[in-house]
DNA sequence: ACAACTTCTCTACACCGTAGACTGTACATG
DNA sequence: CATGTACAGTCTACGGTGTAGAGAAGTTGT
């Protein structure tokens, strides 16, 4: 009669305390393996060696729990609010969130999606961090404050933009990519998609860094003009 | 004794046959009405005053129900391939998108998240007409196949990213917004957020649509350059 | 009248998030 | 050493979820 089964688990070496920051990155890497779907409290704590009830102890609910997720992944991102070149800095944080997202595919639905359920200044300081060191950065440039925040909108709308497109048409295995993709153009009537037809080669070399940096030196350019011309301040102090 | 309690119920006029349409819009009105999460298969059963395995007939899972929802929602949006500028036609269809983001903010995530876990040609048809739609209104006005595809993404991801921005200011009732916006922002600490903080009042009253139209204007200049030189062309016949 | 087909319902299962009460351990204090 | 207190982790249970599979009811063609 063994009336503790488990005294001292000798074959469980990774049972390690719990803490926040354990719990975050352990969903995180669920996530990156297996999707957002696999991130359930059960799951999780399963991967943990632990009860699921223990994972409140960290995370008030499920959804703190993927804020969690996304504030750690934005956390990758190092901005420099003191770069002088306030362009060239733009250039490297849209490379470098790109690269993240797509380190991180799984998580960008909860980048984007998350904050359209929390109003703004009650989300995970983390993930406004980026928001204000940009506004630092524009500002420091030269910009007025509420020109710098249209900026940024304009500046960080195209790059979630250009994010998202960019993933929407990736995904898939990058072996089987233009085999699953070319199929998949097939299925559509060529009578109703003739010109989405006809692209199919081209949609599969997807070269979304060159591209989204060409979109910046339009965006930049345009928005530098802002900067010369005292436009903008006129609207704040008139 | 009633054998039979409900044989033809007299008292539920509205219990018309079901549809994929009738299913559809019923999904949307609820989602519009409670958000996504009401929309469950055995809450949309209970509002069809249908068991919520009938769905199953309409929609042969819960994703497939909500790609249906996606579809229903960007049939709305009226695109004029034969426009002859199509620089307004552009301009025209981003502010109805915008329009139409606003009128069902709810549909938003399924919109900007669905398409990233299907691959392109797998997508229901209607979500890719605005795709095939602007193709075409590109190719007429001159661009190259191939570079009216980067236009395209250009573009149509520059507005995505507008739409997610605004509602992640926007989404509380306008009302106490104001307020609940300040309130949040409070709580941030002085201390980091600086920039963040200064900016309520300017945060407060966001006029989405005139920022969309400038932030169009930056780049439908940049993009007009592209058709005037020979420049794209020369990427894919060298 | 019968049969074939479609539409809708019933039952059941495995899984989910999480409330609430509980156990065990660690440590500060007497 | 004893004892109180805080905290970490657990257990059980509840109401909800999507959906497989078999069956009932309704509709239509002959």
């Amino acid at each position: 009669m063994a009336p503790a089964p488990n005294p001292h688990p000798p074959t469980s070496p990774r049972r390690a305390r719990l803490s926040r920051d354990l719990v975050l990155s352990t969903a995180l890497a669920l996530v990156d393996a297996e999707g957002l779907d696999a991130l359930t409290m059960r799951r999780l704590g399963h991967e943990l060696q632990r009860d699921p009830m223990s994972l409140y102890r960290y995370a008030s609910n499920r959804a703190a729990l993927l804020d969690g997720v996304s504030e750690m992944v934005l956390n990758e991102l190092a901005i420099f609010p003191d770069d002088p070149d306030w362009q060239a800095q733009l250039r490297k944080i849209a490379h470098d969130l790109r690269l993240l997202a797509l380190r991180h595919p799984n998580v960008v639905p909860l980048l984007v999606t998350r904050p359209l359920s929390t109003p703004l200044g009650m989300r995970p300081l983390g993930t406004l961090r980026p928001l204000e060191q940009i506004l630092a950065l524009l500002i420091d440039a030269g910009f007025t404050p509420a020109s710098a925040l249209h900026v940024y909108r304009a500046y960080y709308g195209f790059l979630y933009g250009h994010i998202l497109n960019e993933l929407q048409e990736y995904i898939v295995d990058p072996d089987e990519n233009e085999a699953i993709l070319r199929l998949g153009l097939h299925r559509l009537p060529a009578k109703d998609f003739p010109h989405l037809r006809a692209l199919g080669p081209v949609l599969a070399d997807y070269d979304g860094d060159a591209e989204l940096d060409q979109g910046l030196s339009i965006l930049l350019a345009g928005l530098a003009t802002q900067l010369a011309t005292p436009h903008a301040r006129a609207i704040q102090q008139p």
